[in-house]
DNA sequence: CTGAAAGCGCTTACAG
DNA sequence: CTGAAAGCGCTTACAG
């Protein structure tokens, strides 16, 4: 049998409520007695009963974390980054999915079924969010995580995807490249068309009118896109892929037709994920900080659950929500969390795919 | 305020034990109160706190998953194995992470300090699982998914590797290879050992001798190490790869001097993931059922926790310990779990890189 | 079929 | 600084 405060009480010679005072490290406890209990705990092997401890205190220290219904390779760095968190404010993660098949009035009924968790983390594709969204109509704190299918008011953190369009396009400029194309993904998420906007902004920054035939999507078949392109009686110089994973398959692609990359073609991504393999040339892409991302994610939903949580950092300086009074603490005030947007910047990291490294070109990034 | 049995009670007019009693589907409840208590619960939107239950009932309902460092894709497909099982059985994930630079004893201390779950599933890499082993010495039981690093008194779970390893090399040597050369990553794991000695027993069975020229091993560049196999006065004609990733490269990398797969060389990786992009020609692979792997993980686990639970399957059947007594029911004694090591089956997927679609061989697998 | 009471392992005012 | 008592929200023999 476990030991319990009872039997370290009786076991020191002291109450109950004097153990409890150890183990929750109260100031009025004297220092031989607390030194004489935790002797006897340490004997015994005691670990207190934390169910037991929450419900005596009436709080909740589980907060939920709903996985995409496919993983991503980032996924892991997210994870990574909002279980250090976690992890630090005492509290555990419990685990919920969902298939693609299923939508997520399955999660939300177990939420509320199960009654367990505080605050819910979500990442998600391109599902609608809305049962989730049900979950904090309910009162359940919700921060979304990364790619929300529409504009939403709900917490939620992403990159600042604009910002990163430029940046990829800006770099492809100072290069020399004037004929820049645009690859959409065959999933039409906003996050691309983020990406696109600042790709025309720097575009326009510098003098050049997009040009809608350089504008590609793919339709299920990159290769057919690129087919098309090549066909184009004005090639363009270099391509812009609205994610990493698609800038891979252009890689391939483009070494069939017999291109060298980036003399032929300059390629940029969006993502900065671990390469399928040792790709060649190297990707050059906007780096997304996936670790940052679940940092922050797990600091709004704490600061959501607790007023006096201090975060690591000041998110908050990276806030986009048009309703937010830039004077105020905003986090300290519930009326202003449901319309929060956090993006946080990305980074250009200049491999060779881009043709940097052999350009007159020597500053690495925008 | 959350309505508690309490209020319920009170409402309806009847004892706080009939409201537990109903809870609980206990038959010894009048239906007719049975009735009113619930009209009362629903309207009250009465949901029963999870902890407090399991602490009258002094029993744990949270079972601990352990995600790899790094997380491949695969990862989603076992989460969502083990996943399907634990919400069946009622209980929840509690997610625990490593990073690359900290070793388990990190998470293990965070198990027994917070001592919530009542098993433990752990899936890794590299890492040696002592730490974790220790847990299971505290009395906590714990289940290895896939892949551990030596072959352990700790039930675990994998694929049929050797078998695995047969099918590939079966298959090409009926496609008429007889130079197959088989190629070691660069990690060392005891998976990719059991592969080639499948490997190896097919060609013994086929009356060949496995030439150990033609055992690739990738030190770090596997485009060197082609490049030796590419120098071969007797060239391969055909190459296993110890896994998909791998595999992957093979085929850029031999597209890269030239060659057609699969005519100029055949390939057949083992993993069956899902390729990184639209590969060409699309990846022939021995299958590892990553889902059921997931399932067959949960179900032994809460065998262990419930003696009283019904598996799905009888995973049973598919345990390769020596110390089974094949006539006996293994799993309902305590004793033989620590030596269980269940095999799951592995299926060939004949796609078009090993070269069966154009070959004179119509039937599709071994 | 139902209720009063004790209990799960802890916390927390309230006295002293 | 310490203890006795009531309580967190539920369960479960024990009587009736």
């Amino acid at each position: 049998m476990k030991p319990t405060i009872r039997d370290i009480a009786r076991l020191t010679g002291v109450s109950k409520s004097t153990v409890s005072r150890v183990l929750n490290n109260s100031t009025n406890v004297d220092p031989a007695t607390r030194e004489r209990v935790q002797r006897v705990m340490a004997e015994q092997g005691f670990v207190p009963d934390r169910m037991a401890m929450q419900l005596a205190r009436g709080e909740k220290r589980f907060i939920g974390m709903l996985l995409p219904t496919l993983t991503w390779s980032f996924m892991a760095d997210i994870l990574q980054g909002v279980a250090s968190i976690v992890e630090m404010s005492g509290r555990e993660i419990i685990l919920y999915t969902t298939t693609p098949f299923k939508d997520f009035s399955h999660v939300v009924d177990r939420v509320i079924a199960t009654n367990l968790i505080s605050g819910m983390l979500a990442s998600f594709h391109t599902q609608s969010p809305q049962h989730l969204i049900s979950l904090q109509q309910r009162g359940l704190p919700l921060v979304i995580i990364n790619m929300p299918a529409a504009r939403l008011s709900v917490p939620w953190v992403s990159v600042d995807n604009r910002a990163g369009g430029m940046l990829a396009t800006q770099h492809l400029l100072k290069l020399g490249h004037k004929r820049i194309a645009f690859l959409f993904p065959a999933t039409d998420l906003p996050c691309f068309h983020d990406r696109y906007e600042g790709y025309c902004l720097a575009l326009r920054e510098a003098g050049l009118e997009p040009d809608p035939a350089l504008v590609l999507y793919d339709d299920g078949s990159v290769s057919k896109c690129l087919q098309e392109m090549r066909a184009m009686s004005e090639k363009p110089t270099a391509i812009f892929s609205s994610h990493d994973h698609l800038a891979y398959s252009i890689l391939a692609i483009v070494e069939r037709f017999g291109w060298r990359v980036p003399d032929d073609l300059a390629i940029v991504g969006f993502d900065d994920m671990i390469p399928p393999f040792p790709a060649q040339p190297a990707l050059t892409t906007v780096r997304q900080p996936f670790y940052e991302i679940g940092q922050c994610a797990a600091e709004m939903l704490l600061s959501m659950l607790d007023p006096r949580y201090a975060p690591s950092r000041n998110w908050w300086e990276l806030s986009v929500s048009p309703a937010l009074d830039q004077s105020a603490t905003p986090h300290h005030d519930e009326q202003t969390w449901p319309s929060l947007h956090i993006q946080l910047p990305v980074t250009l990291s200049v491999r060779d795919s881009c043709g940097a490294s052999h350009s007159t070109l020597n500053q690495p990034a925008g």
